[in-house]
RNA sequence: GCGGGCAUAACUCAGUUGGUAGAGUGUCAGCUUCCCAAGCUGAAUGUCGCGGGUUCGAAUCCCGUUGCCCGCUCCA
């Protein structure tokens, strides 16, 4: 009971923040008036300068740095490039569910689910009623040294052989036989044509990742900036994903942006950096307001790395729905450069100046999602506060993050004020996102830039006139001190900075 | 992809046994207001997600479809 009632409360945060977001202009769903698109989502006014904050804040932190350079790779990547990173061949799981008990399994380790005895019994088993022919492919793959568990795999990812092997294999859940559904593949990559003939001969892919445009440019950027070893190359970008199920409103969805710093480094010092990328990455969320308790590192189990991976961590955030990954952090050694110079030919190696050696570089991947990082700072931003027996709906984000930066009100709109407040509104327009208004009481102008985590609100008022201050009002404190309006400028900067 | 829930104004929702839609909030215009959203007056807005079907008549019943949420699964 208590249970349901947290999932409940838990369940509205999202809620709100969804419904606040397409209210105020920071979020809408893709193609809306068509019925939407699944899985893709606009930025409004608000959230694409959120979004644009969020990326400048990461771009600064990790690229205005002697050891890093930028980076902004084609979307579009010659297809070999898809295959020298495994994506071609790893980025798809094929699928099967069990249709009695509605599990669902991947074909590549249902293997592993079903214990060596009962697969050897399938297996001996298994010829009668084959064809000549597949009866020569089941001995040929049953021949080689391969363990139980990777002969049954092998034979399930046989075009051929996998249907008639799964009519007489057991649900590993409910252990029915004969009911799992045909094994479907999804490769997660959108597949797409150069030129204007639709055929495999020109079939490219939108990338899934930005990381390989960085592999592939590894020597140029070195070469071309004098860079040694170690550096990184940073990007921001968007990449595409044929995701089976897209979820919770920017945590999953098919087009989505990421910032990815790839440090180059050599094979001994990976550890070294590892470490110190995992504490520069977690600093930069808790320095944007991110709550601390909100986060936490998950360390991938040796035995779960993903092939190119010696460590792996994610950031997590706890987002309302549970932990959520926000950047993953991969030791991918030196897998990315070896593949690209085997499916080039052209040497990737980087040479050392002081120790004469020719190497390929080890690479320290820092992997954020900007759209995750943005859902995340909004979510953790959301506050309701009881005011005055009234609730008050107020964004906290950091002052860096906001969208605006300042609202500019006459407190009424008369007496020579609007022409004051117009007049500084001009004087800081230049230098940050400003916002007037003068409609309605200041009262409710205060609360509606509390909405849209506007850090601070000046009204001119009455005694603006005489003295030429104003009142500065903070967003989170409500309070308001005054200041000259010709030291609005300096006053915001510094705060700001 | 499976199972469940939901879909009515910008937002949150109401809509009785089928008779062509309402509220609150918000928005806009004006008044009032010297500092924290509920003052006054007035106004705009919906082919009831989309497409079929049943019916004299569908927001309401049936089928399909799309989207969102939850669970499973998945997330190299």
């Amino acid at each position: 009971m208590r249970c349901d009632i947290g999932k409940q409360n838990k369940d509205n945060v999202v809620e709100k923040v969804v419904s606040l977001a397409k209210r105020k202009g920071f979020v809408f769903q893709s193609s809306e008036i068509y019925g939407g698109l699944n899985g893709c989502w606009d930025y409004g006014p608000l959230g694409v300068e959120l979004l644009k904050n969020l990326k400048e804040e990461w771009w600064k932190a990790m690229t205005y740095r002697e050891d890093v350079e930028g980076l902004d790779a084609a979307i579009l990547m010659h297809p070999r490039v898809w295959q020298a990173s495994g994506h071609v061949d790893n980025f798809t799981d094929p699928m099967i569910d069990c249709k009695q008990c509605k599990s669902r399994f991947r074909l590549d380790t249902l293997a592993e689910q079903i214990s060596d005895k009962k697969k050897e019994k399938i297996l001996r088993h298994f010829p009668e009623n084959l064809s000549d022919e597949l009866t020569e492919e089941f001995k040929g793959i049953m021949n080689s040294d391969e363990s139980v568990t990777d002969k049954f795999t092998a034979i399930l990812e046989n075009e051929n052989l996998s249907a008639k092997l799964l009519e007489v294999t057991n649900c590993p859940n409910c252990g029915t036989q004969g009911q799992f559904t045909e094994p479907r593949s999804f490769n997660l990559m959108f597949k797409t044509f150069v030129g204007p003939v639709e055929s495999s001969d020109n079939a490219v892919y939108l990338r899934p990742e930005t990381a390989q445009g960085i592999f592939v440019n590894f020597l140029n950027v070195q070469n071309s900036s004098r860079q040694k070893l170690p550096f990184g190359v940073a990007q921001i970008g968007k990449a595409f994903r044929n995701e089976i199920n897209t979820k919770n409103f920017l945590f999953r969805t098919r087009e989505f942006e990421q910032m990815e710093m790839q440090y180059f480094v050599k094979p001994s010092d990976d550890e070294k950096y590892y470490a110190q990328w995992k504490e520069t990455r977690m600093q930069w969320y808790k320095d944007l307001g991110m709550t601390e308790d909100k986060l936490r590192f998950h360390d991938h189990p040796a035995d779960k790395l993903a092939h190119y991976a010696k460590e792996a961590t994610d950031v997590e955030y706890l987002f309302p729905f549970g932990w959520g990954e926000i950047e993953g952090i991969h030791n991918r050694t030196d897998f990315d450069l070896s593949r690209h110079e085997e499916f080039s030919g052209k040497s990737q190696k980087y040479f050392d100046e002081e120790t004469k050696e020719k190497f390929i570089p080890f690479i320290i991947e820092t992997s954020a999602g900007a759209s995750r990082s943005f859902m995340a700072f909004l979510v953790d931003a959301y506050n309701e506060e009881e005011v005055n027996n009234e609730t008050r709906v107020v964004l906290k984000l950091h002052p860096k993050l906001a969208p605006i930066k300042v609202a500019i009100f006459p407190l009424v709109n008369k007496d020579g004020m609007p022409e004051i407040a117009r007049d500084i509104e001009k004087g800081l327009r230049p230098y940050m996102k400003v916002f007037y208004d003068s409609k309605g009481a200041v009262g409710r102008r205060y609360r509606r830039q509390d909405e849209n985590g506007t850090p601070f609100c000046v009204t001119v008022d009455t005694q603006t006139l005489s003295d030429g201050t104003v009142t500065v009002r903070e967003r989170d404190s409500m309070e308001q001190e005054r200041i000259h309006k010709d030291e609005l400028l300096n006053y915001f900067i510094v705060k700001l900075k």
